[in-house]
DNA sequence: TCCGTTCCTG
DNA sequence: CAGGAACGGA
């Protein structure tokens, strides 16, 4: 689908896989953001995940909406945006906090949860006008 | 074996 | 971000 946004460009295997990868980094960048905050709520003395609530105005959305929506060309980011990023948020919180940090691959378990949370692709995103469409909005 | 993802690095 | 290694699932 992300290969019909670029008509211009003929994909073989190796162009294919540089597309991928540039999306694959933006996943990256959530991980690691998550990852981030939390330790950081740690270290300012937070205890419990109840504490821990990602709003519109929190840092930790912020950052994220600066990497993602530098423009704000989506104005309204999905709730449901927040509600997973919160789980992810807690569930590194949760790990780190019981020490399971120090297994050289204690992300994978988080990854597993988070993944099947992951949302179906907006129908507008599937118009090859949707950027049009969207600015229209 | 191929492909998508993560880790590490620059 | 991009490049490359490693990994794991299909």
């Amino acid at each position: 689908m992300l290969k019909t946004y670029f008509s211009d460009v003929k994909f073989n295997r190796c162009i294919t896989s540089q597309l991928i990868k540039w999306f694959s980094n933006f996943r990256e960048f959530y991980y690691i953001q998550m990852e981030k905050y939390a330790r950081q709520a740690i270290n300012d003395g937070v205890t419990s995940t109840e504490e821990l609530s990602i709003t519109r105005d929190c840092e930790l959305y912020r950052a994220l909406n600066m990497h993602y929506n530098k423009a704000n060309d989506f104005e309204q980011v999905p709730e449901r945006f927040l509600e997973v990023a919160q789980i992810t948020l807690r569930e590194f919180f949760n790990a780190i906090i019981a020490g399971k940090d120090v297994d050289p691959s204690w992300k994978k378990a988080i990854y597993k949860v988070i993944c099947k949370l992951d949302s179906e692709v907006p129908e507008i995103f599937k118009s090859p006008n949707c950027l049009q469409e969207l600015l229209h909005e």
